[in-house]
DNA sequence: AACTAACATGTCAAGACGAACATGTCGCGG
DNA sequence: CCGCGACATGTTCGTCTTGACATGTTAGTT
């Protein structure tokens, strides 16, 4: 249900239709919250219905450009601030990581190699983003620097998972 | 779909019942992949059709316990060896710092205190657990290796993220 | 003997989600 | 002016996932 809230959001940065939407989903949201535009098409009729959006605009090739309403602005901060942080957390890598006393030293070693190339790599990836947004490349908006925040925790959560899997090449479930 | 081979490597570590797996799910998986016991009762009846797992014994109450056959284990190392694994991340936190910007400072301030407590808190709870299987406290099996291998993903990952708040704390969107 | 908490297994409906399919438009290079 | 690639919007189907409801058992208590 938060993909509702986070349309909203991105709404009020700006109008956008549905196609844009979809793009910064995948762009700024993808690594926290993905979603396909299937559902985000879905969820925009939805959200008109419910008057939180309205269509700004139409534009070529039956574009339809969204803009927040007021409801859909006290909306959004009503879930920021009222409601409940879901703290559910859902990472294959790490479910898999109890089962790791089922696979050959050989075949763990090769694993947790590739895991943490990928996991460090992602965080050099968020470093970059930081930096750029620290220079200022993306202007000082208040939605630049909570991108900047976003960002932040890209790094810290990548690198810590990164260090994870180096440290557990040392501390293999077989000793 | 990764419900279905975590549940057979639960199995491979001991027979165990739909109930049984249900309560293991929510103290052992609960924290990295959450499953309801409607799902679990589910899968593991397509899991005995396609012949990964078999009944073991029926007990008392229609208490069904579950074995894993020799096929349930080899589908569960081909999927450890040879499936690609799935980095998608989903963690409303990260959602809504994206929208930082639109509470005000105080309701901010007030969010990430909350936030850095739950995941300091949380970190502790892994590190303490972590500390109890160094203490040797359930054995030395490489399955309960494997569980220290995961506190350990639990401790780093959510200290990283209570550390991310208060560093957040200290860098809000609106300097 | 009645009660209750914990055990144990399930169904049902509704919603979320993703893959694949379908349709049409605009701009541009050839 | 033809064709192609990127743009843009949608549907459909099957699976996953959750919450609510339903049913019955066993052990222990009162």
């Amino acid at each position: 249900m938060s993909l509702r809230h986070a349309l909203i959001g991105l709404l009020a940065e700006e109008p956008a239709s549905g196609w844009d939407l979809s793009r910064r989903f995948e762009s700024v949201l993808g690594g926290v919250w993905p979603a396909g535009h299937p559902q985000i098409y879905l969820e925009l009729r939805r959200l008109e219905q419910d008057g939180l959006i309205e269509v700004e605009s139409e534009g070529p090739r039956r574009r339809k450009a969204y803009r927040v309403t007021g409801a859909g602005l006290a909306e959004v901060r009503r879930w920021l601030t009222s409601v409940e942080v879901d703290h559910t957390l859902r990472l294959e890598p790490l479910l898999r990581s109890v089962f790791f006393w089922l696979m050959t030293p050989e075949e763990l070693a090769t694993h947790l190699d590739r895991e943490a190339a990928y996991f460090h790599a992602l965080a050099a990836k968020y470093r970059e983003l930081a930096a750029a947004k620290d220079r200022g490349e993306f202007g000082q908006s208040p939605q630049t620097r909570s991108l900047r925040v976003a960002a932040e925790a890209g790094v810290r959560l990548n690198q810590a998972l990164g260090e994870w899997a180096d440290w557990a090449k040392g501390n293999p479930p077989e000793r």
